[in-house]
DNA sequence: CTTGCTCCTGTAGTGGCTACAGGAAGTAGA
DNA sequence: TCTACTTCCTGTAGCCACTACAGGAGCAAG
């Protein structure tokens, strides 16, 4: 058994986050120490850095629990899973794009800001009526 | 001069946004009616616009801050411009980057996930101890 | 005058943490 | 055993950029 010093470098998990995932219901609480201090095993261990990867890969709290719930069952949802993951791509998709998109846009706009121009065009640019971006 | 909700429409920014906007001191107070509404000039939706259009762009509300407050001077510091909008696109040019190298990440986990099977791969990956993303 | 719309203030909630303050428990060395 | 140091505890508040109420007031059309 560990304290939350030892779960949180060994799931990756900073200690407060790790509390606060507690508090929050995201995951069990552990048994703690004659003097309080909590102490996990190594399944909480693996819950904790099951965790942080999913949300290394960017899928919200919501769904992480939807994962939880679904190994605690042993369940044979893999659809289920494989669904969110491709919803989750999309959205990932979905940013990428914005995000292309919004570079072109600044690089257009900042293109013609040089060094010691009086009013700057960008800015101007911004400023004016008739400007529309993209698809923002 | 126009009422809230048409400064809203003409601006792209939403009512409580531009009551926030007015709280925060990102735009200055609007001078009001008789009966105690704000009332906008062009000017001030022009400057609404002008901060829709930053947030467009991805740009944090200090930045924009900073570009209002240099428009306001009529300052010729369009260096200091180009500066911050390309420290804006290296941080645009990082998360695509990121998000692109998640996409190679959840897709590869994905892959061996098919409806039916008993226990899910994609889970299954996550919860063992020997996994490493690349680089999140 | 009534209906219905817009507007007002103030407060609280969102997500996912992070950062304290003020204290208790545990540990290592003298 | 005493002391110094570290880790842990709870509880609360802050971050960003909004968004969503509640409860009331102003205003225009019919």
């Amino acid at each position: 058994m560990f304290t939350i010093g030892k779960a949180s470098e060994q799931s990756g998990v900073n200690v407060e986050t790790i509390r606060y995932y507690e508090r929050e219901g995201i995951v069990p609480k552990p048994g703690r120490s004659a003097g309080g201090r909590r102490l996990y095993s190594n399944d909480e261990i693996a819950k904790l850095r099951f965790v942080r990867r999913c949300r290394d890969l960017g899928f919200p709290i919501a769904i992480i629990q939807t994962f939880l719930s679904l190994t605690d069952q042993n369940d044979r949802s893999c659809g289920e899973v494989k669904t969110m993951a491709e919803n989750h791509l999309d959205e990932i998709n979905a940013k990428i794009e914005n995000l292309m998109r919004l570079r072109e846009a600044l690089l257009s706009l900042s293109k013609n800001c040089d060094d010691g121009t009086a009013a700057c065009p960008m800015l101007d640019a911004l400023m004016k009526d008739g400007f529309g971006l993209g698809a923002p």
